[in-house]
RNA sequence: CGCGAGGUAGAGCAGCUCGGAAGCUCGCCGGGCUCAUAACCCGGAGGUCACAGGUUCAAAUCCUGUCCUCGCAACCA
């Protein structure tokens, strides 16, 4: 079978700010099951993310910190990498936008767009506050809201009624900081002709729509409705990356502008301009973006007029958009305390897998949903413990107590006395694996996970109906190894298909208990997994419990730790 | 007519794309089993699929209308 190339990225999380289990929730984990997924699966598959280091608020948080921008970004981006690795994701390059080498290609990425005839300057009036000595640009002035009057509406956007304008239309300008008028001055902006890209790209979305989520699709067709306008991607801050363009030197480009650039730049640091070519502008290379619903617009509108406009980066294969992920029924809040946000998650003890596995089960990739501690210590204990670490505990047990870990059998040795229970057991550990696999595919984590814990369902089903402890209380240890191969056999596919969810756990059954070589997520294992064919000479080791049940103690302590 | 999401058993949800005997998990009731972390397996009770119209041989699923709930300052996927 032919190896796939693929790209995965996470949104670039802004720098200011430990990522909470939202984060988590809408592209880090997702996109390391689905990458993970697919090593297993054999392709040729590259995860990369990291931070936007730019933007006003970036400059600012590092102002506050009392840090130049780029120590503050270098330590906050080394504690996400921590986070991200308590938190098994694999990330093969998590870096930034504050490094060179993305200044380079977002400085040749502008100047193709340039060259094409793709961007348009237009004089506007600019608001700068005198008494912070700062542009005030979008979020950071409000004023009367052109369209219905409000008096707290932002630069670019009036939140009361959702109208979108320039900075010219909003009445009475206050800076956001201190609360002074703002004051107006005449600046040039370059702006990007989205107009002109439009007809492609509606084209491309259309060639999307069964593709993608529907939410995604349907935000997206929102703005060929209206229309596509040129769209200002430079600012007046001094934080950023210059323009290189006469007239312009001290400006920066918006941070939306060069952020998804990022994605690029960052690939290009982990494999320098070879693994840019092989994945970026290779039409063989599938792209898939993690993001969560914010972040739709820029990825399914923005990010894709502007490779079209460059004409030198392949668009995306899938935009996979997650909703939001609530807590205990509120919204997470920083300044509320409302959440759990991962810097607490660094010196807990919580099993990480059995959180994965809980997260990937409410996974909000079609509308919000909700994390509570009941719902986790519930999956833990009925899904984890009760269903899928229970069946390698009956199977591996009774395999050691009756026959020292040793079956001495393969399939040829039983194909000829099988019945009907047999055979169903047979049936599911041949498509199940298959199936499950192409629900990672097409990037539906909750069914995949599910599947997993029907698919240990089936297999404690066929222990209870074929009872092999009473077959060798009757002497008959032919049917008795008969079924305990079986179950061995399933026990290996079982490891396979929930590795890309809990990747620890797996391994540890796999090469502790079940005793075999390497790791459940080897390359090119998947395919293993439907496969009944564990050798004659095999031997097992003895079994111990998989994940620890969660009785109100243990949640108790989790919520004092974590609310802190 | 601001925008978006949603209303399916006591709770939490799936099913709706491509109409065809209402499903899952937990809880509850009863039974079985004893290999297993009091885990596992089987059976049962419980629903006018928000409401009203329409299309259809057939609608939770398609169409129209109505009602209700949630989110939409900031940090923030």
């Amino acid at each position: 079978m032919k190896k796939k190339k693929i790209l995965v990225t996470s949104a670039l999380l802004y720098v200011n700010g430990l990522p909470h289990l939202g984060h988590v929730v809408g592209c880090w984990l997702p996109g390391d099951v689905f990458t993970r997924y697919h090593k297993t699966k054999g392709n040729d598959v590259v995860y990369v993310s990291g931070t936007d280091d730019h933007g006003t608020t970036s400059y600012i948080s590092a102002k506050e910190a009392g840090m130049e921008p780029s120590d503050y970004i270098a330590s906050m981006n080394a504690r996400m990498k921590e986070i991200a690795k308590k938190l098994s994701i694999n990330f093969d390059i998590f870096s930034g936008t504050n490094t060179q080498t993305h200044h380079d290609v977002t400085i040749d990425f502008f100047s193709e767009i340039y060259k094409n005839g793709y961007t348009e300057v237009k004089e506007s009036s600019m608001l700068f506050c005198e008494h912070d000595k700062i542009a005030l640009a979008d979020r950071f002035v409000y004023g009367i809201c052109p369209n219905c009057g409000y008096d707290k509406a932002y630069g670019d956007q009036c939140d009361k009624c959702g109208a979108t304008y320039e900075l010219d239309a909003l009445g009475s300008p206050k800076c956001a900081f201190c609360g002074k008028d703002a004051v107006k001055k005449s600046t040039k902006h370059i702006y990007i002709s989205l107009d002109k890209i439009q007809p492609e790209l509606q084209k491309w979305v259309e060639s999307k729509k069964d593709v993608w989520r529907p939410h995604v699709y349907a935000m997206t067709n929102k703005w060929f409705k209206e229309g596509l306008k040129p769209r200002c991607i430079t600012r007046d801050i001094p934080w950023g990356i210059k323009v290189p363009l006469k007239g312009f030197e001290d400006k920066v480009f918006y941070v939306w502008f060069d952020a998804p650039i990022g994605y690029i730049s960052i690939t290009k640091e982990l494999g320098g301009d070879e693994m840019v070519k092989d994945r970026w502008q290779n039409p063989e290379c599938e792209i898939y973006n993690f993001i969560g619903k914010d972040n739709i617009d820029f990825h399914a509108v923005f990010f894709p007029s502007m490779e079209l406009a460059c004409k030198k980066y392949n668009l995306a294969t899938n935009v996979v958009g997650f909703n939001f992920l609530n807590f205990e029924g509120q919204k997470f809040s920083k300044s509320h305390k409302v959440g759990i946000f991962c810097d607490s998650l660094l010196h807990s003890d919580i099993d990480i897998d059995a959180l994965r596995a809980y997260l990937v089960s409410i996974f909000p990739e079609n509308k919000d949903s909700d994390f509570t501690y009941e719902g986790f210590k519930l999956n833990t204990n009925a899904e984890l413990v009760g269903k899928y670490g229970n069946f390698f505990n009956r199977t591996l047990n009774m395999i050691n107590k009756n026959f020292a870990g040793e079956l001495e059998i393969d399939f040829d040795d039983i194909k000829d006395s099988l019945d009907e229970n047999d055979k169903e057991m047979i049936e599911a550990i041949n498509t199940l694996p298959t199936q499950i696999g192409e629900l990672f595919e097409k990037t539906e984590f909750r069914m995949a996970y599910k599947e997993i814990m029907r698919f240990a369902s089936i297999g404690n089903t066929y222990l209870e109906k074929t009872a092999p402890w009473t077959l060798i209380k009757n002497g008959d240890t032919t049917s008795a190894k008969k079924v305990l191969y079986l179950c061995l056999n399933m026990a290996k596919a079982l490891a396979i298909v929930a590795s890309p969810i809990m990747p620890n756990r797996t391994a540890e059954i796999w090469s502790e208990q079940l005793n075999f070589a390497g790791r459940p997520d080897d390359a090119e294992q998947w395919e293993d997994a439907s496969k009944i064919n564990i050798k004659k000479s095999h031997k097992v080791n003895l079994p111990k419990p998989l994940f620890a049940r969660l009785d109100d103690e243990a949640i108790e302590k989790y919520k004092a730790e974590f609310s802190k």
